[in-house]
DNA sequence: TTGTAAGCGTTATCAG
DNA sequence: CTGATAACGCTTACAA
């Protein structure tokens, strides 16, 4: 390892002051380009390299983000989102100089008690926030204390859409509900059933919209009859399976069930194991498992929510609603999800 | 947020020195128990943390350990493995005051890059790898440069048991084989199949072995026959399905196969999909596929092998295997995994 | 046991 | 455009 050379080292090389130096790093604009040209070649010389600990000292910027790693539930299959998300995210960061921290909490008032550690040792100059709820106390803490963050998910509040307090990025699983339902009313069904989650969750509702919506639009089953179309089930892959039994009982009376469209790949995989491949299933989230068994789904593009995310960290609000950044600048970015369509054929049916 | 008090602050409202706060935080059994306690009242009462930069710069340790994010890949399903293994590093470096940061690689030289970059900014003390494989020039860099740092992974070279230049942990794939190939003999079968990857990988040569030895152990296939026992392919579903209808010819002449052991989730579910529930198939990894779709899986205990990875990295080695650390210190650890055996009722079985 | 003084490596301020 | 001086908030000799 050896010492790390300083911006006085370089600066003795060069024969200029520790403050060219500085200048050359921060403000190349200033300094004679002669002069420049010696100090990088001293800085290449040296293999210098800024102390990020006495930057942040000085500049009262950690230029880090600390994002929050979900307890891993062991029972969705849907894990890999985060992980490609937090991918997708560190990559980003690092290209605008910010860096990542991990936490972890136990519950929201731990997460509570997280942020208050991390902000007040200025270890972080803001949080990304994932997997928001209705009430969600953690974005009210953030902003009754002025930190900065953005969400992955929108309060769904009343006011979600024009909600000036929050800074938010979301999918609109509504739109990507909605392209699943006439993907498959276009492949020729017309009895599309939806296997969601139970009301009250916001993303469920918000998706299960879209399976309406389009059901409506196509018309091929009278509204009255969506009701018997559609069941519910946490997140897992069992209950999903025994939900699909249900949604096939009560289908039967008005004429089965041509196609199928879920609020997610585990409840799709539910589905599969009780139907197998006898109709087409769309799942949500396009993870490993539905490319690997070959069914449709839809994919959440989570580099653009990235993006999204650091854009208003870092952009005119700085993370925060209460900047004097102009009104009309956008305050979430809500992105339209992408149906991937796979053949479906029966990798997964009866030998 | 406000400005955030500083030790100065608490020094005046407690009436002491600056010094005397921060003995009380650093060296407590230095102060008398009445100032001691002023002191703490006055922290309570203003707030007060350290500010992290500061205290880093001051004493030339970042507290921090670097970690490679790697690309999702697209396929495999054991994506999640990583995402529980940072959760409890995380965890538990935290524990201890550590903080972990992300960062993510493009290829081994890229990682290479950016070893240096968050070390020479003294952004990181010392890295965890993952993922490594035979020949990694990543840990001959770090050796060479001499930077801390801690394998969750063999070298997978010639001497990695007692390789004194690499401190490592992980898990004992062979005997997570063999108690798996054990475990389905025990339940009567004879001829146990086992799908795994291509030799050369380190990690599946290693959980071959497993198998082989339990084979031989047990007898119940001549020498000669266990070749036809066995098949491999890439860790996918698909080409997993594939390598066990091949697997499955072969074994016809012999009489079939009573049981199948896997190298992972993925191949025990590409298994799955061809021969579905007629035969004990165990997995690898314990996804939540695995525990969706009920079968039995070798669990790696990665909790453990974080708690093995923190130990390695700040006790007497630092991380580093030039200290002066006593000889007889382990430099690794092989960490036993746990077959979770599950009833693997026909969830995927045709209806 | 407590206080004083110095310095970690950087950048901001303000002269020249 | 460049260079001296001071400070960011903390800890660690050393002195009282």
């Amino acid at each position: 390892m050896g010492a790390q050379p300083t911006v006085s080292d370089v600066a003795d090389i060069a024969g200029v002051s520790r403050q060219t130096v500085s200048n050359v790093l921060n403000a190349p604009e200033l300094v004679r380009p002669a002069t420049r040209e010696r100090v990088e070649d001293a800085i290449r010389v040296l293999g210098y390299r800024p102390h990020a600990s006495a930057r942040r000292l000085r500049t009262q910027k950690s230029s880090t983000i600390g994002i929050r790693l979900d307890p891993t539930t062991q029972d969705g299959i849907s894990g890999s989102i985060l992980d490609r998300f937090l991918h997708a995210l560190t990559e980003r960061a690092d290209r605008q100089g910010l860096r990542v921290l991990l936490f972890t909490a136990d519950d929201p008032d731990d997460e509570i008690e997280q942020f208050r550690r991390l902000s007040d040792a200025a270890d972080v100059d803001g949080f990304v926030l994932t997997s928001t709820f209705v009430g969600d106390p953690r974005t009210q803490w953030l902003i009754d204390h002025g930190r900065s963050f953005v969400t992955f998910g929108r309060p769904w509040g009343i006011d979600d859409m024009t909600d000036p307090q929050h800074l938010w990025v979301d999918v609109d699983g509504r739109s990507g509900l909605r392209d699943a339902t006439r993907h498959v009313l276009g492949l020729g069904a017309r009895r599309v059933g939806y296997l969601g989650w139970p009301a009250g969750s916001g993303t469920g509702d918000d998706r299960r919209l879209g399976w309406l919506e389009a059901m409506r639009e196509a018309g091929t089953v009278p509204e009255a009859g969506l009701a018997s179309l559609e069941a519910a089930s946490e997140d897992m892959v069992p209950s999903g399976a025994e939900a699909m039994r249900r949604l096939l009982e009560a289908a039967a009376a008005g004429g089965g069930l041509d196609a199928l469209v879920c609020a997610s790949d585990s409840l799709a995989l539910g589905a599969l194991t009780v139907v197998g491949r006898s109709i087409p299933i769309v799942g949500y989230d396009n993870t490993p498992i539905a490319a690997s068994l070959g069914f449709s789904s839809v994919e959440q593009p989570l580099d653009e929510v990235a993006a999204g995310v650091l854009e208003l960290l870092t952009g005119a609000h700085g993370g925060r609603v209460d900047t004097d950044a102009p009104v009309e600048d956008p305050r979430h970015r809500l992105i339209a999800p992408r149906l991937v369509v796979r053949s479906g054929d029966a990798l997964v049916s009866p030998n």
